[in-house]
DNA sequence: AAGTAACCGTTACCTCAAGTAACACTTACC
DNA sequence: GGTAAGTGTTACTTGAGGTAACGGTTACTT
């Protein structure tokens, strides 16, 4: 009865991948339902997708609000791995931001429903609690303004002004992304330009306002980064 | 029996205008109701703040969606009132642009719980059909996509890129808005002017870009409008 | 004056999807 | 053999949206 040192029962541990891997499954299911039968897939239907019963999903999944959420980081993650290179890269100062607007404008054109279920989603009973979609838009948005803080405080300017301007070129392309997926009016190269023209104009503007004169066909670099 | 000419049966009039006072009556009630009791105020709630029972609403509305299509196109009209002034004035571009943003912002400002009822809102079972945040976004940009539509036009631009650009500035000024009503972390005068200096920003850079030098604290006048 | 078309309002019900209880089988560690 | 995890089922409870059926009030119509 010394104690057997072996720590938990390693029966607890058997099952830790597989876990992840079946709340994954029915992620897959869920987007698959809601490709088939529309936005306003029940916890039956994605059930049923799943090739299961309710109680089975709800051993892996709190409430659906649980479900959704995942499904929300799901597309989260589609997103970043797209749009993951395109911030990192260095580059050109215009045509990397052109390059970060068509990232995410290709990611909502490839996956529409996935899109639509998740922003405008059918997020029934979410009591405002969690939302993923808010969430995402922060964590982008949070990535943005510490890039732009960084150029900011090396050209010896107000940082003030990176998060406002962070969420605001954010929402500039969702919405803008929102309105061209509905109504394709144009080509997605067409509009990837028009945003980038914006947001290169205004972020020229800041610069000169600063007395900086900046290359868009060069990167961006201060003359002296900080120290 | 040579018919009365009356036309139809004056007991049918009696009502006109009353069930549209009614049914503000309720949307005021939904209003209240929300602010009392949070964003996922039920039907039975909404009828208790009203002081009446359940079939009643549903003698004015026909059904949830339809009760909260009515609140939102209410808050438009909050919104309307406040922005409209602010698009229509004439000025120097740079304050004109801040007092547009700044309009915005004060209404979400004064009504936190019905703006975040009404985008975040919980419209729970809208299978999509109807989406009164998307058609006031709609409606907005429309104005703008019309305004700037007409001042590229009169300097010979392209003025294709009015509607997308009209979208992206809605969805800037209000996910910036979003942001800042969540964690308020700065006074909306700061963030008024952050916002309107890119919105500056990016349309001095356009009208650069076409050759046209303007400035900021003059009203935007083509020298010659078109004929 | 009697009839009736519109409203006012109620209580008690129906319905449907989310979520749960209870029960039975499987696997592999102890 | 015991048991801790997971597999799965059918059948239930719950709660909010929505409806049925009933009765009362007002004021126009005949």
């Amino acid at each position: 009865m010394a104690r057997t040192v072996k720590g938990p029962d390693a029966r607890r541990e058997r099952w830790k991948g597989h876990r992840e891997q079946r709340r994954a499954e029915f992620v897959e299911a869920t987007i698959a339902a809601v490709a088939k039968k529309g936005p306003d897939v029940g916890m039956e239907d994605v059930a049923a997708e799943a090739g299961v019963s309710k109680p089975v999903l709800y051993r892996h999944f709190t409430d659906k609000s649980d479900l959704y959420l995942a499904v929300g980081q799901r597309a989260t993650e589609l997103l970043m791995d797209r749009m993951g290179p395109a911030l990192a890269a260095d580059g050109p100062i215009r045509a990397r931001i052109e390059r970060i607007v068509d990232a995410y404008l290709s990611v909502i054109e490839e996956n529409p429903n996935l899109y639509r279920f998740v922003v405008k989603g059918s997020f029934v009973d979410r009591p405002v609690e969690k939302d993923v979609v808010a969430e995402d838009k922060n964590l982008i948005a949070s990535a943005l303004a510490r890039i732009l803080g960084d150029y900011l405080r090396a050209f010896d300017m107000d940082s003030g002004g990176a998060e406002p301007w962070a969420h605001a070129l954010v929402g500039m392309v969702q919405n803008a992304g929102d309105w061209w997926l509905e109504r394709q009016t144009m080509s997605r190269a067409n509009l990837s330009d028009y945003l980038a023209t914006i947001i290169w104009h205004a972020v020229d503007g800041l610069l000169r306002s600063a007395g900086v004169q900046a290359d868009p066909a060069k990167p961006l670099t201060p003359l002296r980064l900080v120290d």
